[in-house]
DNA sequence: ACTCCACAGGAAAATTGGGGTA
DNA sequence: TACCCCAATTTTCCTGTGGAGT
């Protein structure tokens, strides 16, 4: 880089001067390649947003509309084509209607959606995080929705996660709510990932839950593409990236099962990068390194976001798995965890729970298990680390509460070791 | 063919903790 | 303050199971 510089100036330059003359010069703002940049146009995806508007026309004339379904993996544009289509009604007919946008992974329970809800609907809201019966807030919602006079759309983003709880009893107290009986009235559009969600629902929650549904394909790469060109139009100069980088953005998206966010992600980190590194262009090569650190972050923050016994139980899985690569069985890792709780002086769980903290750790994508049996040895789950041990371990240890476990190493001989 | 290990994982009971009411 | 209600979390109890040893 610097070579090139003194062919083209012809002499030899200070050191300083590349990070005064190579900045990649920002057009725009980095956050319209961020994940809460909420865009206003969606390449590739008139179809659905047609359907949608379809289906929720009769609003604007003052009828209800049916519920809706949308299906879609991560990052094909679920929520935001959601977001939009609702902001655009709102903008059609005013403030007859409310939007109210409630992640059901963060908000999981009846009482914490309808909390949510109740916020939504102008009007004092008083009912408190907890403590009053499901039914009282039920029949005040049901007062204050009438009162309003206005019509409810309930957005539930990852509505799947209702039914995985507490088998769709959620989504019964919440469909009933905005079932016309109730005269509460509204309209739900329940987003999911999960395409057997419709056929897993409770029959009498099926029901009530139209069957009308808007699909969202994975983007392909050169969809991805056209996704990311007008954001990054919008940010870099057409001399300041290669468009190879944003290929390979695009191309990495669509491997991971069509996912903008992931693509666009890639490119801001990309363009972070190139920054950093006071380069002239954003390159192939930063890419790979935005998606290196993107990967990371992953980790941390699936780590960091973890309860304590968690932590707990996936640092005895990588403990183990330095003691006895490729054997930790669930029995071994648990006895582990026990050890390693009373070091710290906290009271271990039992294995029970051990157990489904380790199906959890493998919803997650740190580890892997294999049920394996071994005859007359009985049979357990074989648990391997999917990687990164290292990074892992360093972020759980992160965790104040844990640090007097910094130094362990999994050599250390531990109580296991007397009863073999 | 039968036993029996070391768990998996479902169901139900028990505990915990926020919040209300008398 | 004592006690009740409720939801969420955890424990307890349980049945099921693939295959090495006998």
């Amino acid at each position: 880089m610097v070579v090139s510089i003194m062919r083209s100036y012809g002499v030899l330059m200070n050191p300083f001067d590349k990070y005064e003359t190579q900045n990649i010069a920002l057009k725009g703002d980095l956050s319209i390649l961020s994940v809460i940049h909420q865009p206003e146009e969606f390449p590739h995806r008139e179809p659905q947003i047609n359907t949608m508007v379809a289906s929720l026309s009769g609003l604007i004339r003052g009828f209800s509309a049916n519920n809706l379904l949308i299906y879609g993996k991560t990052g094909t544009g679920k929520t935001s084509v959601t977001k939009y289509v609702t902001g655009m009604l709102e903008e059609k007919v005013g403030d007859k209607v409310i939007t109210c946008y409630v992640n059901c992974q963060t908000y999981d329970s009846p009482y914490s959606i309808l909390v949510n809800l109740s916020k939504c609907i102008p009007g004092d809201s008083n009912i408190p995080p907890s403590g009053w019966t499901l039914d009282r807030i039920y029949d005040e919602l049901v007062i204050k929705i009438k009162g309003s006079g206005k019509i409810l759309i309930l957005i539930l983003d990852e509505i799947d996660k209702l039914v995985e709880k507490n088998g769709g009893d959620s989504l019964y107290v919440i469909l009933k709510l905005m079932g016309e009986d109730t005269g509460a009235g509204g309209t739900i559009i329940g987003i999911t990932n999960d395409s057997s969600f419709y056929e897993r629902l409770d029959p009498r929650v099926k029901s009530r839950m139209s069957r009308e549904s808007v699909m969202f394909s994975p983007y392909n790469a050169e969809e991805l593409k056209d996704i990311l060109y007008p954001r990054v139009t919008k940010v870099l100069n057409p001399e300041s990236y290669d468009e190879a980088a944003i290929s390979l953005c695009a191309a990495i998206g669509a491997r991971e099962h069509g996912d903008a966010r992931k693509a666009i992600d890639l490119m801001r980190i990309s363009i972070e990068m190139a920054i950093r590194e006071s380069s002239d262009k954003v390159s192939v090569s930063h890419v790979y390194k935005a998606r290196d650190t993107l990967e990371i972050d992953v980790i941390r923050e699936t780590v960091k976001t973890q309860p304590t016994h968690s932590k707990i139980v996936l640092l005895s899985v990588i403990l183990s798995g330095e003691r006895h690569p490729n054997s930790a069985t669930t029995g071994e890792v648990s006895s582990l965890y026990a050890d390693l709780c009373r070091d710290i002086g906290i009271q271990p769980l039992t294995s029970r729970r051990v157990s489904d903290y380790i199906s959890e750790l493998e919803d997650f994508g740190m580890i892997n298990t294999t049920v394996k049996s071994l005859g007359r040895y009985g049979r357990t789950r074989y648990i391997k680390i999917t990687g990164r041990e290292n990074d892992i371990k360093r972020f759980i240890l992160e965790d104040t509460e844990l640090e007097p476990l910094k130094d362990i190493k999994g050599t250390r001989q531990f109580r296991l070791d007397e009863n073999i």
